[in-house]
DNA sequence: TTTATGACTTTAA
DNA sequence: ATTAAAGCCATAA
């Protein structure tokens, strides 16, 4: 195992606050391929053949959409899972996303 | 090595 | 405002 693109995603990840959504993009910066966001969404796709626990539900698209609702086996799956951590969604798309927006550049702030 | 794909993002019409 | 197309990067085949 290299750097591995994906285990710096999966870092990111599951560093994400309880009740908190980030976007791709966000990630994407974070890890410095601000232009690779499809790739975080892509290394998510294939954090099924990683180990651990990985909150994939609380990474949205920039619209704060479920885009990846259909990985999650049901379509209703993430959107419970985010529901019961404390936001509504509402057509496939989180409530107040900017609200519970979490960025990972803050994970810096605090070291 | 080259081609295709993807849970995105941005820009243009 | 909504819809369509192109751009971009990393991995798999």
């Amino acid at each position: 195992m290299q750097d591995d693109f994906f285990q710096r995603v999966y870092e990111v990840v599951e560093r994400i606050p309880w009740g908190k959504v980030t976007s791709y993009g966000a990630i994407a910066r974070y890890l410095g391929t601000a232009r690779s966001s499809r790739m975080v969404g892509w290394a998510l796709s294939n954090l099924r053949h990683s180990e651990g626990y990985i909150p994939a539900h609380r990474v949205l698209n920039r619209n704060g959409q479920l885009s990846g609702k259909a990985a999650f086996g049901s379509d209703t799956l993430m959107q419970e899972l985010l529901e019961n951590e404390g936001m509504v969604v509402v057509n496939d798309q989180v409530v107040d996303f900017k609200g519970h927006f979490w960025d990972p550049v803050e994970l810096d702030k605090e070291m």
